[in-house]
DNA sequence: ATATAAAAAGACATTAATGTCTTTTTATAT
DNA sequence: ATATAAAAAGACATTAATGTCTTTTTATAT
């Protein structure tokens, strides 16, 4: 359902959370390393999640990437708008134009439920969630 | 969720069915009008929904596209199937290559409900069953 | 001050999805 | 038999997604 983009900036994002409560900060190869993706592209991937100020980065010796907040749980859904665009979630399953209860597709009011269930999950779960089913030894970061 | 060439085929698929109960054998030209699509790509689309055996075409003068036996329903998953692969539902939701839930990855217990209430609608809901629908003027089939 | 180690930036490359143009094949009407 | 109208086929084009290579900027340690 969601691009690669989409699935490293999570994987990656979730790997720094679960180092920077370690005290450390990750750069972009060793995140690529752990998380399984290509290692420049991830490191794209981070500037622009740098840049929409999703997490934060410091140039130079010792720096790295990782959240300015930590407290501040960023959900899945934030992460998806700004990688695949706001729009993500508005789109009509049969591919119309506009399409709403008033003017619905065929599709529209089975898929909507789907779309709307998807959309409360990606709401409700957090970079920080993941990371600690992660440190709970409940769910891995990636298949090594 | 869907690709383009996904939804082509399957509002394709709608209009053909439609026209078929109206004793008649669409082309692709008026089909990609109809549906508002690109016309030449709907002919491929078309031509690989023929190949996978789930419309018939007929070449020469009064040629067109129409169902050998419409009253065995085809399920979107069926169309689905045939245009993006069979692995379309198996993806793990976070990218991993392995990911089942006795290997979970941080997002599958959460994940797995949503992408399974989306097949499980697209395997209820036909070709058959969205035609009827605007046929009952209770959807549209474009927005022209 | 200089070396070093890191992200940022920019240019480019590859692949997959989407789309178009032209020619060929085939069924039907005349 | 020939013209016509349709899908099939093949070659190509464009765009979007994914990925790589090289240079620049910047913070820190020495």
């Amino acid at each position: 359902m969601l691009g690669k983009t989409t699935e490293y900036a999570i994987r990656a994002l979730v790997y720094i959370y679960i180092q920077n409560t370690d005290g450390k900060r990750p750069g972009f190869k060793e995140i690529a390393k752990m998380i399984d993706s290509p290692e420049q592209f991830t490191g794209k991937v981070l500037q622009n999640l740098t840049r929409a100020n999703i997490v934060s980065s410091m140039k130079g010796r010792g720096g790295g990437f990782f959240f300015n907040e930590p407290t501040n749980p960023i959900t899945l859904f934030k992460v998806i708008e700004a990688v695949e665009g706001a729009e993500y979630f508005l789109k009509c399953g049969f591919g119309l134009k506009r399409c709403d209860v008033n003017n619905p597709c065929p599709l529209h009011a089975d898929y909507a439920p789907v779309r709307d269930s998807f959309f409360k999950m990606v709401n409700e779960k957090t970079i920080q969630s993941l990371a600690n089913k992660i440190n709970k030894r409940e769910a891995t970061l990636n298949r090594l």
